[in-house]
DNA sequence: AGCCTACATTCCACTGTTGACATGTCGCTA
DNA sequence: TAGCGACATGTCAACAGTGGAATGTAGGCT
């Protein structure tokens, strides 16, 4: 149960309503915990009941600002500094890989070069973003060392599809 | 809905009983993704309303053997050779990264350096595994090739993570 | 005045995932 | 023969995530 958390981290921050919570999400976590409306606004009600969060300010149009209580912060805390056993990541990229077998080499070389262009396209996209950012306000220094882990991440990624795209040929059989 | 596919990709293999399939899922799709009991009998249920598997024999302990059909067979390859959007994959542990900001400077070195520590123990295994399969029953190409994928993951994040310890140390401000 | 867009919240139905519980068979061995 | 452990299937409640619809306000433009 992430969301709680993520939203806790951004609270932490500074109040916001749940409309600002959605944009944040959609600007800066939207490739490491996208969140939908109807779950930011639920998990709000949740995170008020449990007193992690509460009710700051009322604004013009029904806007209701959020802010992190003591509670709130203490459960962030808990959360950075808790070893948990990180669970496993699905990953539908490497369970297509595993099955490849079921189609032609054509094929299977063919779904290895996209997902190759597929990661060299994300990598450009992130080396954009970090220009974009590195020109006007500088990223925070999380901010930059979670940048920094997408692009060394899509970069060994295109490197792999490219090897096993070339592994694939080399292979006798099929 | 991959759950659906990684069970016909399993079946696509030779037919197989629920029980059976739970085994594949923990011994080879572990760290790819990971299938509960209740989930695969479900879906072998539903798989079986959508003529996609077919019960193909019935063993001892009401144990009922399940075989892919060419329904099947042809939905298997029509999610290998579709190109989806690839949807964005959670990540707890950036997640965190984030909101490294909230806690001391010790504290979030701390974290980087046991996810360091992390990174290098699942390489580790990852090998262990490689000479096991190596040693025995060579692993298919595609096999293979995700392992590979693994082994690079884990080594760009132990190195990432060793990286991010320095340089949030090499940061003025907190 | 009418319309559009951005702001802003709430509710709902559906699917996917987890964990626990219930039930029963079969072969081994103390 | 009683009990254990591996085999084997089935069901249920709860929670997390997705997508869409309904509702309403306020400001700006034509």
């Amino acid at each position: 149960m992430s969301l709680r958390h993520a939203m806790l981290g951004l609270l932490a921050r500074g109040p916001a309503s749940g409309y600002d919570l959605l944009k944040l999400f959609e600007i800066s976590l939207a490739n490491v915990w996208p969140a939908t409306q109807s779950q930011v606004y639920a998990e709000l009600g949740r995170l008020a009941d449990a007193d992690l969060v509460k009710v700051a300010a009322e604004g013009p149009r029904g806007r209701k600002e959020y802010a992190i209580t003591d509670g709130g912060v203490a459960e962030l805390r808990h959360w950075l500094t808790d070893v948990e056993p990180n669970r496993v990541g699905r990953s539908d990229m490497l369970l297509r890989v595993f099955f490849l077998d079921s189609v032609d080499h054509g094929q299977a070389r063919e779904y290895l070069e996209r997902q190759a262009v597929v990661a060299a396209r994300s990598h450009q996209s992130l080396l954009g973003l970090r220009d974009v950012v590195a020109g006007s306000d500088p990223l925070k220094t999380y901010g930059r060392i979670a940048l920094e882990y997408g692009l060394r991440l899509t970069s060994m990624q295109r490197e792999w599809a490219e090897w096993a795209a070339g592994e694939i040929d080399r292979q006798p059989g099929t």
